[in-house]
DNA sequence: AAGGAGTAGGTTTTT
DNA sequence: CCTACTCCTT
């Protein structure tokens, strides 16, 4: 098969345009992987271009490892030469290569947002800052967005009274200077410390400009200041830049990409050709027409209409719910049709706004005994087992990695407790000491007390021991002989519930991740398991045999495509949700979230919103959201729950309070429940109560429901047994 | 050092 | 309403 076969006209164009700065406007669905990939290929078949000569840049891991795939079965060989990552993991493998030009020392560490986080808490707690009104996070983003437009503590200008400025500028410093004590990186100082190294050292950049004669960027709209000024400073010779994207899909503006970069991309390269990408092969013409019909309220966009030659399929189903429970019914009770119609539950996501809609739709979907899924959680390296270990290690590879000591020093608890920790910590900071340093200086000159003393002595030694004992192991026996050393194993396995089994496992599965990291990395060292435990979400992804149905945030449903999709919650306040109301580019932003989130679908999009929804303790009632209105009649096949008026009699009753759940796999249809089993094991939901039979703790009750509520139970309760 | 009480806060997330 | 975290008691 060639390169250039099945590919239509525009695609065909992309592919084989001669080297040049180009754009491609990729709509979604319109096979832009396929495109980049084919490009890349068809650059070192026909135009001779080497793979080391190609960098190709991607939003995720995963979406690298599929491109370098996707990319080695094409051409039958492999192109291990090409650098191939996300901007962070380029960077990283750049400042690895050049850390003396990038004052670095040369096993620096990376850290992540939680390390960041304690880290500038520690920071702050010795400022005297107290955190209600310098709330971490706020820092957090502060020198994270400084970081992310190019900016260091000394460039920041404020006014006299500019307290708020002036402090946070405080911190920053702080910080800055403990990451360089400590040898450790943040995420964003990877991308600014590669690009002021190639900024200020112009045989390093003429040397990559070189290198590089082709660089790929995916997802372009999602770029940042510091990532785009990268791009442009390494383009800046005989090289040439392809960036794909489509501005229709940015959705990250609140965490510093700029949909500016896709536009201004032709102003500041030379030259650009842009090509679009508008035939979509992905969804029927109603989903398609009613996704334009959203996007077109739009302004400010390059322009683009996704047309498709496939079937018309079937209307959009827009169902008007009741309330969030009768909502998540609804999209249960449609799943199942769709199943019995033929369906796969790996063929059905539901996507919503926020991850706290979940709840509801999770406990319809347990009780129809919907095996389930749900994207984005906690990831597998962010998960305070795995970090404990990595804390060890971390260690061990750096004995003056400050976050990682204080994380494990007691951990498994040994006795050294608060107090020893803060001498520790005074000692340190008196003495611009490590952590480490400042401990051993502890039992060195007897400054604790005998109990403290020996505990602190054995922690010392234990470190000191593991770390001559696994020199010449490799990484998974190392990470084996840690869990046994410091008897972490031991510590979790205490914990006999589902959680503490669950971690057991995870501590297992790191084992293997590390084993595996050894077999696919040639020159794999635990310092580069460390980093690529930082770098690297984890995530499983489809592990596991059983069919799922899937459910996501609109947000994590980028890039993914399904058969069928419902969307839940459109309703003014959630989605477009309250904080983005206010601004018109916020405002835009949702819409193109909701343009996102509809042209997922293949065959079949369910719209659904609530009329009255349970949100923090609270019912409310809802305006279905403004996206709706765009819609186009005819496209529509409009549906609504049972009407407010009949219910608000149920929920108007006088409730006593009552708290419980219902156990899973439970089915109630018509069956009589004694009230103490439901008032124990309910949830709250919409129900009829059919009969009542008996009294006291026979009383037995019938009920008809999708899910019968604790407080409608509470009620019927109260009303059998008044006090 | 663990568990209970009390309370603050509650978009979106990858690296 | 639910959670995650802090603080306080044993």
């Amino acid at each position: 098969m060639t390169i250039t076969e099945n590919l239509n006209q525009q695609q065909l164009m992309a592919v084989s345009y001669q080297p040049a700065n180009l754009l491609v406007l990729a709509g979604a669905g319109s096979g832009k992987t396929k495109v980049l990939v084919s490009r890349i290929a068809y650059l070192i078949q026909n135009h001779r271009i080497g793979p080391a000569n190609i960098m190709a840049v991607t939003f995720t891991n995963k979406a690298a490892r599929e491109m370098r795939e996707r990319l080695e079965k094409m051409l039958q060989f492999p192109v291990t030469s090409m650098w191939v990552g996300t901007f962070h993991g380029l960077a990283h493998r750049f400042l690895r290569a050049h850390w003396q030009e990038a004052g670095l020392s040369q096993h620096f560490q990376i850290i992540d947002s939680e390390d960041q986080f304690r880290i500038i808490k520690r920071l702050q707690k010795d400022l005297d800052l107290a955190e209600e009104r310098w709330p971490i996070k706020q820092t957090q983003w502060f020198i994270n967005n400084k970081k992310d437009q190019g900016i260091r503590p000394q460039h920041i200008q404020y006014g006299a009274h500019d307290i708020f400025d002036k402090t946070l500028t405080k911190v920053y410093e702080l910080y800055t200077e403990y990451c360089k004590r400590n040898n450790v990186v943040d995420f964003a100082e990877l991308l600014l410390r590669t690009h002021e190294v190639l900024r200020d050292n112009l045989s390093l950049l003429e040397h990559y400009q070189d290198r590089f004669k082709h660089i790929l960027v995916d997802e372009f709209q999602d770029t940042n200041d510091i990532q785009y000024a990268f791009v442009k400073l390494i383009c800046g010779r005989d090289n040439f830049l392809t960036a794909v994207g489509d501005d229709d899909q940015s959705i990250y503006g609140w965490r510093g990409a700029k949909i500016e970069n896709i536009q201004k991309l032709t102003k500041d390269f030379k030259d650009t050709i842009t090509i679009r990408l508008e035939q979509n092969y992905r969804s029927t013409k109603n989903i398609l027409a009613a996704s334009n019909a959203v996007i077109e309220k739009n302004s400010n966009r390059l322009g683009k209409k996704l047309w498709t030659d496939g079937e018309t399929g079937g209307l959009i189903t827009l169902y008007s719910a009741m309330n969030d429970i009768d909502e998540a019914s609804f999209i249960v009770k449609s799943i199942l049709h769709e199943i019995h119609d033929g369906a796969s539950r790996n063929d059905i996501a539901i996507l919503y706004r926020s991850n706290a809609q979940s709840r509801v739709l999770e406990e319809q979907l347990i009780q129809a005994g919907l095996p389930y899924r749900i994207y984005g959680g906690m990831r597998f390296f962010d998960r305070a087992e795995i970090k404990d270990a990595l804390a060890y290690l971390r260690l061990l590879n750096n004995e003056n990695d400050d976050a990682a000591l204080e994380r494990i020093i007691n951990v498994p608890t040994r006795g050294v407790g608060n107090v020893t920790l803060n001498k520790i910590r005074d000692l340190a900071k008196a003495n611009n000491l490590s952590l480490w340093q400042s401990a051993k200086q502890h039992i060195s000159g007897n400054l604790l007390a005998a109990r403290a003393h020996n505990s602190l002595q054995n922690f010392i030694e234990l470190i000191e021991n593991i770390k001559t004992e696994t020199e010449n192991l490799a990484i998974a026996e190392q990470i084996e002989h840690v869990l046994f050393r410091a008897s972490l194993k031991e510590f979790y396995s205490k914990d006999k519930s589902d959680r503490g089994r669950m971690r057991l496992d995870n501590l297992n599965e790191l084992v293997s991740a590390a084993r595996e990291f050894d077999d696919n990395n040639d020159e794999a060292s635990m310092s580069l398991f460390l980093a690529h435990a930082a770098l690297e979400s984890g995530d499983d992804g489809n592990s596991g045999d059983t069919e799922c149905v899937q459910l996501m945030t609109l947000h994590s449903a980028k890039g993914l495509e399904f058969p069928i999709v419902f969307i839940s919650g459109l309703e003014q306040g959630l989605f477009p949700h309250q904080l983005s109301m206010s601004e018109p580019d916020k405002l835009e932003e949702e819409r193109r979230l909701c343009y996102v989130g509809m042209t997922r679908a293949m065959q079949k999009l369910y719209l659904t919103h609530a009329q009255l929804r349970r949100l923090h303790g609270n019912e409310q009632y809802r305006r279905p959201s403004c996206f709706l209105y765009d819609l186009p009649e005819e496209l529509l096949d409009k549906r609504s729950g049972m009407s407010l008026f009949t219910t608000s009699t149920t929920y108007s009753q006088k409730q006593p309070e009552s708290k419980a759940t219902i156990p899973q796999n439970t089915s109630f249809e018509n069956n009589k429940y004694s009230i103490g089993q439901l008032v124990e094991h309910a949830t709250f939901g919409v129900g009829t109560i059919l009969n009542f039979e008996g009294a006291g703790d026979n009383l037995r009750i019938q009920v008809n429901f999708k899910s019968c509520g604790t407080k409608l139970l509470a009620a019927a309760y109260a009303k059998l047994n008044p006090l």
